[in-house]
DNA sequence: CCACTTTAGTTGTCTAGACAAGCTTGGGCA
DNA sequence: TGCCCAAGCTTGTCTAGACAACTAAAGTGG
């Protein structure tokens, strides 16, 4: 049974909760210094590792800046980082308890132009791996996925059956960890993306270019184009 | 042997940049247990603390899962949660170099809608906060931002002069923690934004609408609208 | 066969003390 | 005056042990 009992709060919760409050109060202006790790242990009646612990959690949510040997001060509230969750599709779609379908366009090798051949970190004329994929959601087409591929990194890419998973989620499985760096923006679709998503050439896009490396050696090139009518992306942050 | 070096590395550093690289090369397939805390404690010599906070560094990370009771698991690589840098519009336009000019097209008290109420928590016909303003980056229209405020939250709202400053400044002194949801999409202007951001009709336009809470009170409902060929977001994310 | 209890293994957290490393400041000395 | 250095503060980290909370599996009694 639950007893509803107090479930007493761990300190280092008591103690990050007080300070994360005086910050939300204003008690110290951004860049002033704060309590040291002495005074909260004489104040809160907790070891020196408690207070550690709750200080260095609130470090890395941003909230204090600590410098060693100097002291612990309020942060300055200026980078509003925001964490904007990226699904894969094919999840996305799912959770929504839709059904998810995939239409391959294209899939093949290709020689890398010199444009493209520089963003993957290949000699231009070298061989490139393409793919061009439709996705929808309950048969509407949600995104068309524009993607290249370096084949170092994913040689067997071009016999993935990518009607049963997605490109991400095939990258994600040769490469566990990877960085990515991506834009955002609105546009109008190509000629053949406004065919591909049946939908009217003046209509508002949500383009998504990404470009992911791991450990230092590009992956793959990708541009996502959504329907702005059928698809939105949502986040959260706090500063 | 090593550590002879002079700046030894810190020996959780060590423990978590072995499962790090383990986890990168696949070394646990997703949802597979992993080593307990006594394994690492026993593997590396060293105190069960010090594994301990490795551990819990890297399921903050999300790269672990952790069940009280079971055990450590390699985390399943779905939540692709991004960082998407959104600062201020001001500090984005002069950290480019640019000189930044707000037009204050409206700014006044109105009587809220029914729709408006729900989402601010108010009484609908109750007074809030009404604000326009057309951002300029060296003379060019780039974002309209159309917002409503709380009264209660930013009581002296209506007297700040947002020439010299911006709402999203102003609303973090008065309110230093707050979140925020938001989602973005790709649409068109409406007639008045055309106007003011000297755009087509038919331009597309990355729409971005934010709500922001403050210790579970609504704060403020913001919709921001950029014209597609000049604004884009930039972020990056790793899994 | 089922329901209950025990037990071993796991993570969650705290403690008290220790040493290292970095910064600031004031005193001593030339 | 100007320079160097040692206190004295700060944060960064580790240790060895302890207890609590939780889970799953093995054992036990009806």
């Amino acid at each position: 049974m639950e007893t509803a009992s107090p479930a007493a709060v761990a300190p280092f919760r008591r103690v990050k909760r007080h300070l994360k409050d005086a910050l939300a109060q204003g008690r110290w202006r951004p860049g002033v210094q704060m309590p040291s790790e002495a005074d909260l242990v004489a104040q809160f009646g907790v070891s020196r590792m408690t207070v550690n612990r709750a200080l260095r959690e609130l470090q890395s949510e941003g909230l204090i800046d600590r410098v060693q040997g100097v002291g612990t001060f309020a942060a300055q509230p200026h980078r509003l980082a925001s964490t904007l969750t990226i699904r894969d599709l094919h999840e996305e779609i799912e959770a929504r308890g839709h059904r998810h379908h995939a239409e391959v366009q294209l899939q093949r090798e290709e020689v890398a132009s010199a444009g493209l051949a520089a963003q993957l970190g290949l000699e231009p004329g070298a061989p490139v791996f393409h793919t061009l994929i439709v996705h929808h959601d309950n048969g509407v087409p949600l995104q068309c996925e524009d993607r290249y591929v370096n084949p170092a990194a994913a040689p067997g890419y071009l016999q993935v059956d990518f009607t049963r998973t997605t490109p991400t989620r095939y990258l994600l499985e040769v490469a566990p960890l990877w960085d990515a760096q991506y834009t955002i923006e609105a546009s109008r679709a190509t000629d053949e993306e406004v065919r591909l998503l049946g939908i009217a050439p003046a209509d508002p896009c949500l383009v998504m270019v990404r470009r992911t490396v791991f450990g230092g050696v590009p992956i793959t090139l990708a541009r996502l184009v959504h329907p702005g009518a059928r698809y939105q992306l949502e986040g959260s942050f706090s500063p």
